[in-house]
DNA sequence: ACCTGAACACCGTTCAAGT
DNA sequence: ACCTGAACACCGTTCAAGT
């Protein structure tokens, strides 16, 4: 079979199977060659719908960032709770599909739903009452508070194994490999934590600016 | 030439001549065969040393990890300042090496310069007077913070082409593409603004918590 | 226009062979 | 013990050929 008479492929077959298979397999496993069998298709079908693995990528990552709420923003004045509110749904959208955030982290600037909530973010904080310069490092900090989190899982690292952590080594560590288990419940405390002391922090620095300015 | 009579490689000038290979190209261009080239053997030799390609980034993730000045924490109790001197040391860390940021972000649990780092954190935050399931939590999102702003540097997703971001899709970001030149600038504000804020929330979370315990 | 198989220049890793 | 070349099962991508 050569060309069918109507396309076995399009760009969004293309992009849910990959982000199928990054969220069942992990970044690894998405091969050209794999993907395409997943579509029953031979592998250099997909350079008909887009130039390199990595704009799948992309575009993969770009569904994925399109989750994140970001009605908070045209609601009102209450920049704080449509920062935290931005915050849980950001991390939300990332921890659902794990395996693509560290793609993801690359560099969000050509895409599209990336742009979107920057902007979002941009026009929320500033009607707010944010100075424009104040309004980006605001978006770009919490982006990074939010990426880290879903990116590096802090307790993933730990290993459920007590003979991996010598006292003599790490003084404090005596009871590390008790995190394996409480992996969750420590990333959701210390997100929840973070962002509460991001947001409490943040509300710190308007008083005085807007002290300063009035 | 089979066995030479000194052996020609070590971990450590693999580790380093790794390090050097991902610093000038990029992770991307460290193979097994190219980072064999650069220290002049064959590709294969390098599994008399490390056991797989991953377990060499892990060495050289560690080593990185490892500059992360820790003496502000066998100090003394101002947590305050501590927290800002190892967040600050911490980035400078890894923004000397942004290219294997993402690759450390995997998973620091079985990495001495990893372990060490969460050890005197907690350390440093019990001895200040928070309780253990804080500390841990403060470690975590401190780790959060850093590791996202090293990671995605917000400011470099934005081109240097004004025609890239149309008014009509995203009326907040008609100057985004000045941010281009002023990346550093931009990384450096929101990551000063962010530990700020995120220090200044745990001020007032800590008062909280003593208010509650005295 | 959209798919195919063959091909190119790579990978990480294994392994028998050499000293 | 530590290096080598050959080999295995993969990669991403190109391209001429087919309809």
């Amino acid at each position: 079979m050569a060309r069918p008479r109507k396309p076995l492929l399009s760009r969004e077959r293309i992009v849910s199977a990959a982000l199928a298979l990054v969220d069942a397999e992990g970044l690894q496993s998405v091969s050209t060659r794999r993907l395409a069998a997943e579509l029953g298709v031979s592998g250099p079908s997909l350079y008909n719908h887009f130039a390199t693995k990595d704009e799948i990528l992309d575009a993969v990552a770009d569904t994925v960032v399109a989750q994140v709420d970001l009605s908070m923003f045209d609601g009102g004045p209450d920049w704080r709770a449509a920062l935290l509110g931005w915050g849980r749904s950001y991390r939300a959208a990332l921890t659902a599909h794990p395996h693509i955030v560290p793609f993801l982290a690359q560099g969000p600037g050509r895409r599209p739903a990336g742009l979107r909530m920057a902007d979002a973010v941009f026009g929320g904080m500033t009607a707010a009452g944010w100075p424009p310069a104040h309004a980006t490092r605001i978006g770009a900090l919490m982006r990074y508070f939010v990426a880290g989190s879903a990116l590096g899982s802090f307790a993933r690292g730990f290993v459920d194994d007590a003979s991996a952590y010598d006292p003599a080594d790490y003084p404090h560590l005596g009871q590390a490999h008790l995190l394996a288990d409480h992996q969750h419940r420590v990333d959701e405390g210390a997100f929840e934590t973070g962002l509460t002391a991001l947001v409490d922090g943040l509300v710190l620095q308007y008083q005085r600016l807007t002290a300063i300015g009035g």
